[in-house]
DNA sequence: TTGAAAGCGCTAACAA
DNA sequence: TTGTTAGCGCTTTCAA
């Protein structure tokens, strides 16, 4: 019942921030109101709350997070799971997710699965205990049953081309066949009949829609890919090289090889150029993302572009609106995301069809002039 | 006084975690006593623990950190400040740090400040309204008045080369000059006499550092690049392109450059490739971090290494010892970086040396043999 | 429209 | 060795 005086802890040398109170005093009103202004309720008189921000500038006040966090349940943060932070499509898209995100109060807690299970999982317990209020899962068609954490948990998630069906699950539907058409139709109007794919990993969902998507553009104009011309990268550089090596042991190769991101096109530029062959003279290649990287290797690549931006402002919208509306009816849970070609120098006239339907073709120049 | 009856709270819907509380009750002992078995305080009873530990595991308990870090004054975050996360030296620094991080019971908050003194400010606030119990600086030299704001609230720093000095902030010194030396001295050794520089940004302090290492290191064999071989780029890809246009543009060009970053040095290769010029037979290129991507270019990329995951774990290790241990007295304060030079292949003889100082050398194939 | 006060889940001081 | 309890800084209910 009685006070006793107690000293009072502190927690870490001289680290004292100011706190609500201190404001309240300076501004000489309570502390509800203090966080009233703060929090913007309209029912905050005028003149006070023009002395409590005159206050909270006055001391530099800025709110604890974690006391926030706290008490009204939200902690303000997003995980955002990914596959690979050294793969450069990433650091884009964090980059776009961080901007949004921050830009609307929330701060984000990045997870880099490197496509293991038990990392998965230290990322998602991560999540837990920071207590995400939503979690963008931006592995692209890896859905561990370990995210069912989230789910029974009321916790909104994204995810890219999939995820399993909830009222709080959203997903990001890729239109890859937008844009894997225009390369595919880019290369038939070049003359090429000839087609390959190296694809990602295929446990992977969206490695699977872009196969997919290729195959299925290529019956569209009669063209059929031998076996020996579809084969199984990982997305990564090395995989990329090791593919299309396997490509070019065939008895025959193709006049153009359609690659499932640009990571993998770079690997095959790489092979290609170390066997002394030319792109696109010899061999027409075309990527899928347009990351950075893709406008500077050699020949530029042509790819097809999937934008860091939309897939990042459209996996933080889709997050939001399950976060702050909660109980709203009918929110949308699908949110498209498309993909278009952009030419560049990969691509090119088979060998020996430079002048085909009587179509006077000019030939390309084997090294770009200098500007 | 008297206990009201309130409608108890329910913060987000259904998100009702289990707390402290639900804990103690399964293993029938008080919450204190959990929180010290959680806390591994060693006067607990064996039995007791044994009970707590148990109950833990059959709930899936986890502590809520927003309440730890309240009461604690400790929020178990550190900051991560980059200059730009499409940067691949910077992700597979963020991919160090956060590894070593996480295994500790840290996470980490990502900054990326674009060079740009208003994001770098943000990213100040947003560390400091998260109350970060420390923020690694990985800048590499642009350090501002602004992280006084970190200073004055004893907030533990670490910066790379530098950084105000204070009790709390150390430094990571990097011994560039290694590195540098055994890529000058190799260059040398090959019989190189003209070498050009292109550095990074300048008013970074680490950029100035290896240029001074690199023109103290061709002093010390006697070596004086001219001016026209001095070129400042930004550390991009495109930067390091302008960069070797303006090195070529010069009456006579060097036999070698070195760059301050492999993506400067990258871009230097575009550009001679472009201009139909052969690295190494023509001009010798030397990077600096060896990040990934060096080992793919086109010829793979005679770089300095700087380990990144050497400088994460100092730069980590720098911050737990001064969060965790406030008042050693004798903290480091400097924690020693090396660098070391990797021979790839765009470096070789200059021209028309390959015969020389009565050695018989052999010279290079134009195209690495296809394995 | 405002203020007092009850917690949010936890740690740690103090009492037993 | 354990339990009781006072806060950490904030939001929000309730009463005024």
């Amino acid at each position: 019942m009685s006070a006793v005086k107690r000293k009072p802890r502190q927690p870490v040398a001289g680290r004292k921030r100011l706190d609500i109170r201190d404001v309240a005093h300076h501004a000489r009103v309570s502390i509800a109101t203090v966080s009233r202004t703060i929090n913007r309720v309209p029912t905050v008189d005028q003149e006070l709350a023009k002395r409590v921000w005159k206050a909270i500038e006055e001391l530099n006040y800025f709110p604890n997070t974690q006391a926030r966090a706290l008490v009204s349940g939200r902690s303000h943060l997003m995980g955002l799971l990914i596959s690979e932070i050294t793969n450069p499509f990433f650091p884009e898209l964090i980059q776009g997710f961080e901007e949004i995100a921050v830009k609307n109060g929330y701060e984000i807690l990045i997870g880099s699965t490197s496509y293991d299970l038990e990392r998965m999982d230290t990322c998602i317990r991560r999540m837990l205990e920071r207590n995400v209020d939503g979690v963008a899962v931006m592995t692209f068609g890896i859905e561990e049953p370990l995210l069912e954490e989230f789910a029974s948990r009321n916790i909104p998630m994204v995810f890219v081309d999939s995820g399993p069906p909830s009222p709080l699950v959203s997903a990001l539907v890729v239109n890859y066949r937008h844009g894997i058409r225009e390369g595919v139709q880019h290369l038939a109007a070049l003359g090429h009949r000839h087609l390959g794919f190296i694809s990602g990993p295929l446990q992977q969902r969206s490695c699977q829609l872009r196969k997919a998507a290729f195959l299925d553009c290529c019956a569209e104009i009669g063209l059929k890919p031998l076996d020996a011309w579809l084969v199984e990268g990982d997305h990564t550089l090395e995989g990329g090289m090791r593919a299309m090596e396997r490509l070019l042991a065939a008895k025959e190769h193709p006049t153009a090889v359609m690659c499932s991101n640009d990571m993998t096109a770079i690997g095959a530029l790489r092979v290609l150029s170390h066997k002394g062959m030319n792109v696109p003279e010899d061999l027409s290649i075309i990527g899928f993302d347009d990351i950075h990287l893709a406008e500077f290797v050699h020949p530029p690549l042509t790819t097809v572009r999937m934008s860091r931006t939309d897939l990042a402002r459209a996996a933080f919208e889709a997050l939001r609106s399950h976060i702050e509306k909660p109980d709203q009816p009918a929110l949308p849970s699908r949110y498209p995301v498309t993909t278009r070609l952009t030419v560049r120098q990969s691509t090119s006239y088979p060998p020996g069809v430079s002048i085909s339907n009587g179509k006077r073709t000019v030939t390309r120049k084997r090294k770009t002039a200098a500007k």
